[in-house]
DNA sequence: AAACATGGTTTCAAGTAGATACTATAGGAG
DNA sequence: CTCCTATAGTATCTACTTGAAACCATGTTT
């Protein structure tokens, strides 16, 4: 299948790339997507591992990721009902790039907190 | 310098790495650097290349940036006052995963596209 | 004098996010 | 029988953020 790359360009305004950057430019999906990578979890489960989320927002983020074709949803019968999200395909492709952002968070906060602190300490004009 | 990895984790509500990832969950800190991989850029250049970016957001966006050290900001007394903003070492860093990000978006437009809109028109309950 | 360029700040309306409470179903405890 | 638990959400209300537009200060061009 051949594509026009050429064709999207994420600084246009109305280019769709946009549509797709402003789900992935969202805190929540990101760590989502990145809790998604070792397996299935429950709604509850993500809800308790990914701290200070709220239910409406997971909810909310979990449908507009189902609805990109990222992740999908499975619901099983079991006595209080269980629904379970995996990444798709498409999903899986992501997830390495969302890890790398994630984890350079990690990597890099010392250097980010140090820079805070001397900008905020500076004795010049702001 | 040694630094204890283990110590940050994304997941945990009051984890410094959250401040970090609420910056990058951005999608215009992210379109600014990646706008700013090639090179230094004025303010209004950024504007115009950027569609759609206010001018308040991008003031905004580009004092957090400068705070968390990503980014360092010039300013030259010509006639009508240039100010060029460029990527720090730090900020050079993190622009291939965020244009890892933004390129994924150019490149897998097609099938989230294609997700939505079978989504949208599904049959089944939602 | 009016328009335009620079890099912003201010103001205000509108949209979004978060906290909290509520729904529905069914099993187990007392 | 009633209360508490668990599941996976929805509804509501408030507080914050965003975006659009106007404004500011300077100086050069028309």
């Amino acid at each position: 299948m051949m594509t026009m790359l050429q064709a999207y360009n994420v600084y246009e305004d109305r280019c769709p790339t946009r549509l797709v950057l402003d789900r992935l430019a969202d805190k929540w999906a990101l760590l989502i997507l990145d809790r998604l990578e070792s397996g299935p979890v429950r709604f509850n489960h993500l809800r308790r591992d990914i701290k200070g989320i709220s239910q409406k927002v997971l909810s909310q983020t979990l449908k507009k990721l189902e609805r990109d074709g990222l992740l999908s949803r499975a619901v099983f019968a079991t006595v209080p009902v269980t629904v379970e999200y995996t990444l798709t395909p498409l999903g899986r492709t992501l997830t390495q790039t969302v890890a790398a952002l994630a984890h350079w968070a990690e990597h890099n906060m010392d250097a980010v907190l140090a820079a805070q602190e001397a900008y905020d300490t500076a004795p010049s004009a702001r």
